[in-house]
DNA sequence: TTGTAAGCGTTATCAT
DNA sequence: ATGATAACGCTTACAA
């Protein structure tokens, strides 16, 4: 057992309240029974009760992190975002994971609210409208990473990267270099993220003007599998691509790897730009071109308006600007 | 503001014990008070306080988990089973990050002492002995994962994966293979898995009465740029090794990328071996052969230890087996 | 400057 | 079967 305040004011023959003050730095208490309190303190192992310390104060400076996969690179290092910002203004994360299933999902939410969490940070894109209901409601602020632009709860706040910006620059970049017909490989379909890059792709093709070919539009997966099969698919038209711009980095390693059995040349016969840079992005070989995603920024930009909400501040949604890393499966 | 027990209490007219016994099943109350009170508790959004609980209980259900970096692929596999686990077990997870930083890996002792979890995890080969005493006077279970055998405390314990096997098992491999002239590539120096993994290694190249080459034994840093480093020192040897053994995958990452810069052709001119699984291991080109960790096997084993531990059980340091991956870069 | 007492939301021990 | 009361460890009026 560790040792209370009673222990301590007992210890130091003084009340309980004045071994609080003396700990909490109070003006209200003499300078030397604070140095002697505090020094029993530190020598009885005294370490504040936290939940006792909450449950009085109203708050527990912990924020409830949700994420799909821990496992998954990109959301790992937005969680260490979050982790590195919460630790500097002491607070603490509790972390739950939803792994898809809502049930899951729906725990973590009434895990959060018995804590009585300050704030829901959701990691993911992955979330269905079903469960961002509920997470709604939980009564705190809740800050979506990476989620649905639409937002169902006035409550809720969000902060992505842009992924319209993204897709226009990886699209841009490869219509730089020469290409003009370029592909893309969808992620899971009707996410907003996917659609978003989208957009990005067609603008740049039309600002180039380029002809959009509804042939180069072809359904991935979000994971290698997926561009693997849709590089065999574009690689079976009348007239394939000269260079495809992939929903994500594994979408564009499935693609690499397809290309690798299929004896192709990357990039001089096909170049090839994902998104996030995610950490082996820059291992597999050829190293992959890629709009990087601020994972880092995105967690503690995250944290940051969690912060401002509690604190009274009028927080507005962010858009976190993508960066274009150019490596050699789309060097010219 | 949640509803408390009290404001139910109110609401249904009865005391605030009989909504708390009520709620928690007791046989102590009527049928039909529990239904009518349940169906209230259910309609004003009752979510018990598991502060005020915890308080009260004497345990917080929660359990600490450190780690030196999420972002690491191998620490945040382990993370999804300790979660996955604690999940099942009703247990709450607070995550803390170290950043090797014994400042902040001392912040998250306190913070965790300060919140009362009821066991503490640690994910990580480089814990410093310092801060593994001070972890170690926090006065609940401490399991560590892939940590040092060392253990200065009797409240300690350690799952691991069983690193020599490993090592034993890959070298087996190579040598079974055909290669005579196999050389390991050491992680960071003075850290028990690395040398452990060696000792696998020098018991395999004893068994097949091969000659042990100091020379072959060289120094790397754990990540792919020791590696890359690594392998020029060994192509510079006047009897060059035709197949080497990494301290962990992303050394063997590396060497992969120094292997291709030079001209080598993996497996035929250099077989390679790697350890951990990685998720990458198996993207990479030519995918590699290495000893896969049972990451979330450790992650499981390190909560459940936990668990037997508050339960008062008896609980023994366990080893689990790592598994031979055969992939390209080893193949005949 | 210090002590007393109330209260945060529970559970648990008494009575009734 | 239910209610009153104490207790968990803390902060904070309110007294002294």
């Amino acid at each position: 057992m560790i040792n209370s305040i009673k222990d301590i004011a007992r210890a130091a023959g003084v009340s309980h309240s004045t071994v609080s003050r003396a700990l909490s730095d109070s003006p209200l208490v003499s300078a030397d029974t604070k140095v002697r309190i505090r020094r029993l303190a530190r020598e009885m192992g005294y370490s504040p009760d936290a939940r006792a310390r909450s449950l009085v104060k109203g708050r527990t400076c912990t924020v409830g992190v949700v994420v799909t996969s821990i496992a998954d690179p990109l959301i790992a290092e937005v969680v260490q975002g979050v982790e590195a910002t919460a630790c500097t203004h002491d607070y603490n994360v509790l972390l739950a994971s939803s792994r898809l299933e809502p049930a899951h999902a729906m725990a973590a939410v009434e895990m959060f609210r018995s804590n009585r969490v300050d704030a829901v940070i959701v990691i993911s894109s992955q979330v269905s409208a079903f469960y961002l209901d509920a997470i709604g409601h939980i009564g705190v602020p809740v800050v979506l990473v990476n989620g649905h632009s639409l937002r169902p709860n006035g409550r809720m706040l969000s902060v992505s990267v842009d992924n319209e910006q993204g897709g226009y620059m990886a699209t841009r970049h490869l219509l730089e270099l020469g290409h003009r017909r370029i592909a893309y490989i969808q992620g899971l379909v009707g996410r907003s993220p996917c659609a978003d890059r989208m957009r990005g792709y067609l603008g740049a093709l039309r600002e180039a003007g380029c002809e959009r070919d509804p042939d180069l539009i072809v359904q991935g997966t979000g994971r290698a599998q997926g561009g693997e099969r849709a590089l065999m698919s574009l690689r079976d038209l009348p007239d394939p691509p000269t260079a495809v711009f992939c929903y994500n980095d594994m979408t564009a390693i499935g693609v690499l790897q397809a290309g690798r059995r299929a004896g192709l040349a990357v990039p001089r016969d096909l170049a090839v730009v994902g998104f996030d840079d995610i950490p082996f992005a820059s291992y597999v070989s050829p190293a992959l071109t890629t709009v990087a995603q601020p994972k880092a920024e995105l967690g503690r930009e995250a944290m940051e308006m969690a912060l401002r909400v509690l604190a009274g501040e009028e927080v507005a949604d962010r858009t976190l600007q993508g960066q274009l890393v150019i490596r050699e499966s789309s060097a010219c």
